[in-house]
DNA sequence: CATCGGCCTTGCCATCGTGGCAAGGTCAAG
DNA sequence: CTTGACCTTGCCACGATGGCAAGGCCGATG
């Protein structure tokens, strides 16, 4: 399988392919005579694992360790667990800020009246936080 | 004002001012005989502008935009609140994405065990997508 | 006056994940 | 043999920010 085939079979990109390998997350891919890049059928599975943990929004440094844990035998699914935890604070983090910066956002947006004039409650309250927008 | 004080004033750092100044955020700064940058408080009140719009999640370029109706007497504030909805909907889309992760790794970390075992239903989920974690 | 600490200047590199482009080699089909 | 599709490596870009380095400037102190 070259590194096309493999590219679509996990749904990855293989510029990406080539980047996890460079960075450490795959092993070094076995060459062809011509030096094109072999990928057999447990390549696509760490590819889809990658892939899988992407989506979830791991990063490629977590999702190192994932692959070094479901590589270890002798793991303890605690530690992998505690991956996962140390990532859902991170997005639960991110939620807050994206949340606090909506409420924020959506009551100067209400109170900008939205026509013609100059007048706007959003400029005012980008100039003058704390001033205009008391959401009571 | 030179530019450290400037940036303590507006709650930015010196680093960034430079850079708005050269993405054209900011207007070309005047300058002492020194060649330090000079900043007045139209000045300051742009950076704390800035630092607002940033704080809600704002990007640079958007904040240019911004920047020209707040200096465009004839501005309609629709035109500004338009940018602020195009905002929200793009916050709206990050905290969807955000939550759906959350969503699919929560009921991941609930399917496993966590325990001195190597059994893991986070590795089975990353590994094997819509397989396992059927969160009815 | 010399010096020292703190501030300023510019410029480059790094992050993180991904895409794009260029120049060149390879392979299979026509 | 040519053509097109694929592969190779390597560099540059994004966005917003930080860090570091080398050098200039300024004010205060000895």
């Amino acid at each position: 399988m070259n590194i096309g085939q493999a590219a679509k079979a996990a749904g990855v990109s293989a510029k990406m392919i080539r980047h996890y390998e460079r960075i450490g997350l795959l092993p070094e891919a076995g060459r062809s005579d011509a030096g094109y890049r072999l990928y057999g059928t447990q390549d696509i599975a760490t590819l889809r694992f990658i892939r899988q943990s992407r989506e979830l929004g791991f990063s490629l440094s977590r999702i190192g360790s994932l692959l070094g844990l479901r590589d270890n035998r002798g793991r303890k699914s605690c530690d992998v667990r505690r991956l996962a935890e140390e990532h859902l604070a991170d997005i639960g983090r991110k939620l807050a800020e994206l949340q606090a910066m909506q409420d924020a956002l959506r009551t100067l947006v209400q109170a900008c009246h939205g026509d013609d004039a100059p007048d706007c409650a959003i400029l005012d309250g980008l100039q003058n936080p704390d001033a205009l927008p008391r959401r009571s």
